[in-house]
RNA sequence: GCCCUCGUAGUUCAAUGGAUAGAACAGAGCUCUUCUAAGGCUUUGAUGUAGGUUCGAUUCCUACCGAGGGCACCA
C-alpha cells in the first residue's frame, strides 16, 4: 500500500497546486514521536513559509484546506498544530487493511524492491586461522549477518563472503609455537585444539618481540610457507589451517550464518602481488626496497602505505588489491560491501584509491561499513598478547545464563538446552545489533549482555507469548467474535510501519534501527497483552484481537530475522 | 603533529534539522484464585565546553576538552 510514498505524493500536488515554489529541498514527512501529533508530520508549510515570508501557521492552513480536498480514504483527518506542522492521521479502515497485508504477506511482511535484481555481495567476520575467534569477530559476524539479511530483505540476490588470513607472519608465529611446545592431544575436540593453537600464536608472538633469535627464527618459517618448500612445516600448516576453519564452522552454525564464498590470503597474495608489480612507477613506486602506494598524492587526507615489503613479500594492502579483484572477477556484484572493525578505516581508504586508480568502476561499487571495536575495560583486545575473550566462552557463558533460568521449567532437557542455545545466542547478537556501529563496546559480560528489558530474550519472550495466545485460542470458541473495536492501538500504529524501518535500516546500512523498533514493537504488544484480556467468551474483539497478535507475531519472526535471530517456540 | 570515529540520566543505549530529548538497568512503590511475571503499571534522573548557521540544533559548521583508532614494511 505505501501510504506514505501516497502522501508525499498528494503533498507535492498541493503545494504546486496553490502555485508554492518548487525545488525547496528539506521537505519530510515523518512519523511524530507523540501519537497525538498523528500518524505522519510533515514540515512542508514551515519550509516554505521562511521563502514566501508568510506566516507558517497560515500557510499550514491553506495547505490542509487544499490537501482536504482530494483526502485518500486511508487518511481520516489532518490538523495543524505546533509551529505549523501538518499532520495526517490513519484511519481505522487503513490499519484493518493493513493487518490483512500482513497475513497474506507472512515471511515477505517487510521486504522492499530497492536492490532487485542487483547483486550484492557482502564481506564479514574475516578471522584468521592459527588465531583465536574472539568477540570482535562475533561482533563483526552479528553486525555483517545482519547487514546480508537486510540488504536481501531490500530485493538483493545476496553473497555472503568470508576472508581469511592463511599467512603472514601470524602463522609464523603459531607454527614456531607448535614446534617449541609441541602439538595437542589427539583426543581433544576441535575447539581445544583451535584454542591450543591460538595460545601458540600468542607464546610465539611474545617471544617474537623480545628474542632476536627467536624473531630469526619465525621470519624464516614465515618465508618457508610462502615457499612451500620445507614437508614439516608444511604439515602443520595443513593440520593446523583445517582444525582452525572447522572450528570457525561450529561456531558459524551456531551463529546461524552460512558463508557462499570463503577467500584465503594465500590465494589472493599471488594475484595482488602480480597486479601491484604491474602497476610499479604508473601507481606504485619503490622507496627503501619496499614497494609503497603514497595516497597523499591524490588526497591529502590519505597516507601512504607500503604494498610489497623490503623482503619482497606482499602486506595485507596487497592481498587486499587481489582479493577485490578476485571478487569482481568471480561475482561481478553491484554492490561490493566490506565490514570491518573502524581500525581499518583509514587504511581501507587508501587502498581504494589504489585500486580506484587500476579500475574505476569497481571503486564506485566499493563500500566499507565499520563499526565500534570490542574493547575489554582494561584496554584493547589483543590476541598477540593473549589477553581475548574468546567467542566460545562467550557464547557458552550466554547459554549457560539462559540454561540455569530454564532449568526447573517443565521442558525436557533436549528442548533446555535448544532454548539456551537460541536465547543465549540472541542476547549476544541483540546487545551488538543495539546500538549503531559507530560506538565501541566496552566488554563487560554483565553490563553489555542483557537477558531482559531491553534485549534480545525479552524480544524472544514477547513472541512467545504471542504464539502462545494463538496456541490456546484453538481451545475456545472465538468464530462469532468478529467485533471491530473503534479506538486504534499503539500496537496497530507501530505494525505498519515495518517496511519503512526496514527500508532505512537498508539506506542507512544501520542494523540497529530495526532492533530499536522491535523493542518498542514488543512494548506496545506487552501493553496490549496485559490490559486485554483475550481468550475470553465476552471478548467480542477476540477475533481482531487474534488477527493483530498474529500480524505481530508474523513481524516481530521477520524482524528478529533480519537481525539473525531465531523466535524460540517456547522459552 | 596531521587525519578518522565517538562524547546524551548513576550505568548501557535511542532520537531521518522539528513538537514535552525516548528506552532499559540500577533506586522507590504497586501488580500473577486471568491467555508464559524473562511481563505490566507508577515514579526519581541527562545533551562535554564555548561560539556560529537556522523559524527551530543532541543532530550541521568552527575552536577547545575527553575517549578510541590510523599515520612505512602487523592484520
Amino acid at each position: 500500500m505505501e501510504i506514505n510514498k501516497e502522501i508525499k505524493k498528494l503533498i507535492f500536488e498541493t503545494i504546486k497546486e496553490l502555485g508554492v515554489a518548487s525545488g525547496v529541498g528539506g521537505i519530510e514527512l515523518e512519523h511524530p514521536s507523540d501519537f497525538n501529533n498523528g500518524d505522519y508530520s510533515t514540515n512542508v508549510a514551515m519550509v516554505f513559509a521562511k521563502v514566501l515570508k508568510t506566516n507558517p501557521k497560515e500557510l499550514a492552513e491553506k495547505i490542509k484546506t487544499e490537501l482536504e480536498k482530494n483526502l485518500p480514504k486511508e487518511i481520516s483527518k489532518v490538523e495543524v498544530a505546533g509551529f505549523g506542522f501538518i499532520n495526517f492521521y490513519l484511519s481505522k479502515d487503513f490499519f484493518i487493511e493493513n493487518t490483512k497485508e500482513i497475513l497474506e504477506a507472512k515471511e515477505n511482511w517487510g521486504k522492499n524492491e530497492i536492490l532487485k535484481s542487483k547483486k550484492v555481495m557482502v564481506e564479514y567476520t574475516q578471522p584468521n586461522p592459527f588465531k583465536p575467534f574472539h568477540i570482535g569477530h562475533l561482533m563483526s559476524n552479528s553486525i555483517g549477518e545482519s547487514i546480508s539479511r537486510i540488504v536481501e530483505f531490500s530485493g538483493a540476490n545476496t553473497v555472503r563472503a568470508n576472508y581469511q588470513g592463511d599467512v603472514g607472519p601470524h602463522v609464523a608465529k603459531a607454527i614456531y609455537g607448535l614446534m617449541k611446545f609441541g602439538m595437542p592431544d589427539e583426543i581433544k575436540s576441535v575447539a581445544e585444539k583451535a584454542q591450543y593453537i591460538g595460545e601458540c600464536y600468542s607464546k610465539g608472538s611474545n617471544l617474537y618481540d623480545v628474542d632476536e633469535n627467536v624473531k630469526k627464527e619465525i621470519d624464516e618459517i614465515n618465508k618457508k610457507i610462502y615457499a612451500h618448500d620445507d614437508e614439516k612445516i608444511n604439515e602443520i600448516y595443513a593440520w593446523g589451517r583445517k582444525i582452525t576453519l572447522e572450528a570457525f564452522e561450529e561456531i558459524y552454525k551456531l551463529l546461524g550464518t552460512k558463508f557462499d564464498n570463503y577467500y584465503f590470503e594465500s590465494e589472493v597474495a599471488v594475484k595482488g602481488e602480480k597486479i601491484v608489480r604491474e602497476n610499479v612507477s604508473k601507481i606504485f613506486e619503490e622507496s627503501d626496497g619496499a614497494i609503497i602506494f603514497h595516497g597523499e598524492n591524490y588526497d591529502k587526507k590519505l597516507h601512504t602505505r607500503v604494498f610489497i615489503n623490503s623482503q619482497g613479500l606482499p602486506t595485507y594492502e596487497t592481498k587486499e588489491v587481489g582479493l577485490t579483484i578476485t571478487k569482481f572477477e568471480n561475482e561481478n556484484p553491484d554492490i561490493s560491501i566490506v565490514t570491518t572493525a573502524i581500525e581499518q578505516a583509514e587504511y581501507m581508504k587508501v587502498v581504494q584509491k589504489a585500486i580506484g586508480l587500476m579500475h574505476e568502476d569497481m571503486e564506485k561499487r566499493m563500500k566499507h561499513v565499520t563499526h565500534g571495536m570490542m574493547r575489554l575495560a582494561t584496554g584493547k583486545m589483543s590476541s598477540r598478547k593473549g589477553n581475548v575473550v574468546t567467542g566460545e566462552s562467550l557464547l557458552q557463558d550466554s547459554m549457560d545464563v539462559i540454561f540455569e533460568k530454564v532449568k526447573d521449567r517443565e521442558f525436557n532437557n533436549e528442548e533446555k538446552k535448544e532454548i539456551s542455545k537460541i536465547v543465549g545466542v540472541s542476547a549476544l547478537k541483540y546487545s551488538i545489533l543495539k546500538s549503531s556501529l559507530g560506538s565501541d563496546i566496552i566488554y563487560d559480560f554483565d553490563k553489555s549482555i542483557s537477558f531482559e528489558g531491553d534485549s534480545g530474550p525479552y524480544l524472544q519472550y514477547t513472541a512467545v507469548r504471542a504464539i502462545s495466545v494463538l496456541e490456546k485460542a484453538k481451545e475456545f470458541n472465538l468464530e462469532n467474535k468478529k467485533e471491530i473495536p473503534e479506538n486504534i492501538t499503539d500496537l496497530e500504529k507501530l505494525l505498519y510501519q515495518f517496511p519503512e524501518v526496514v527500508e532505512r535500516s537498508y539506506l542507512l546500512l544501520e542494523p540497529h534501527h530495526i532492533a530499536t523498533y522491535l523493542t518498542e514493537l514488543a512494548s506496545a504488544f506487552n501493553s496490549f497483552y496485559g490490559n486485554t484480556k483475550i481468550l475470553q467468551e465476552e471478548n467480542k474483539f477476540a477475533g481482531f484481537h487474534l488477527d493483530l497478535i498474529k500480524s505481530f507475531y508474523q513481524t516481530m519472526e521477520n524482524g528478529l530475522w533480519l537481525l539473525g535471530i531465531q523466535t524460540p517456540e517456547r522459552m
